[in-house]
DNA sequence: TCTTTATTGTATTGTTTCGCATAAAATAAG
DNA sequence: CTTATTTTATGCGAAACAATACAATAAAGA
């Protein structure tokens, strides 16, 4: 098997490497160019191998957010306190956030918003990530009520989506340079404040 | 005075047209051919008048943000409980977010994020607005705390980080659609969870 | 009326863009 | 060794792009 001339890029390389590219530029402000140059490839077998530059940004996306997706469900399902996995959760975040380049945030917060409009599929996307995150948040916060780790006062969806507007805060921020103990005293706060 | 040839165009009109495309496109996807139509002005007399795209766009988002951040100061200064001032502001903000057309959200916070890496300018103007609207709400929850309104558990600037989050959250939100009712409960729960 | 000043519209600049056609290269199967 | 299959690399071409040159136009001032 594997007739032909073998590959000389590594996919998974490849893909890596386009998911840095459109997290620092964005979809529109990156250019084939760039994309052959951060993947090692040339045009032609980008196309052959992957599609269009959209189909490889969303699949940029799809990779990350389901990273975040799947570090969201361990970290916040782990046999720990609510609080302790919340801000396990923000921790792990930030640290992706300004990653190994600073002032990166989240590839899906901060480039997906710009296209969302004009391109419905990727809005679906974000829409998609959203749903997912307040769908993880809010069952956890379910289980603490049931299990009478938290107040009664919760309304679970609720709080869900005020801890994830404080991700999102944080992603924004993190794209605006705002250091690490900043966002990570800003998370231990607003667990403190949100989840009781 | 005006000596030479009157302009056809209406300045205020033109950069109204400017920032709608901006609003939907972001930067880097709208074209000067997209702008010239949105401005109803021809090319040459758009650089004579404005210079180039992207000192339209800043120029679209000062005037968006200004317009946000003296909202904010009226409402949330005005002679009432700070609790209501909020309100006001959060229903203020969505009104616009989900305007004459939804799926629109905020001009910055949805388009600026993935200019700011690679432009640092657009990134400086990201930094400003959100250091602005911490400060306000900060200055607002401190004035409370002085006069009693709220706990003096609060941490004012981290609390206004908080509401800040909310705020971005519903910008964001609107963006993918979801429905005004639906963020106004957001930000009545918000405002009831972390101001009391 | 003639000059000066400013804006307009046409037309064109050179560049960048995307996507693909084509042929060479490299391997597996027959 | 020959054929079939797949990827690589050069590079093309049409379209879109940002930005400007230039002449025509329209008003104010002298």
């Amino acid at each position: 098997m594997a007739r032909g001339r073998p590959r000389q890029f590594d996919e998974d390389e490849a893909l890596t490497g386009a998911m840095v590219l459109f997290w620092e530029k964005g979809l529109s402000a990156a250019s084939l160019d760039d994309l052959a140059i951060a993947m090692k490839m040339n045009r032609p077998s980008i196309y052959n191998a992957f599609g269009n530059k959209e189909a490889i940004y969303r699949r940029s996306l799809a990779r990350f957010c389901g990273q975040l997706d799947k570090g969201m469900q361990e970290t916040i399902n782990a046999p720990t306190p609510v609080q302790v996995g919340l801000t396990a959760f923000f921790d792990q975040a930030i640290k992706v956030y300004c990653g190994s380049n600073p002032q990166m945030g989240c590839l899906m917060i901060c480039t997906a918003p710009s296209e969302a409009v004009s391109n419905p599929e990727i809005g679906k996307d974000l829409e998609d990530l959203i749903s997912r995150l307040d769908a993880g948040l809010s069952q956890r916060l379910e289980r603490a009520r049931r299990e009478g780790e938290i107040s009664d006062v919760h309304q679970p969806k609720l709080t869900a989506k005020l801890l994830q507007a404080t991700l999102q805060t944080i992603a924004l921020r993190a794209r605006t340079g705002e250091s690490k103990a900043s966002l990570r005293k800003l998370a231990r706060y607003a667990v403190k404040t949100l989840v009781y």
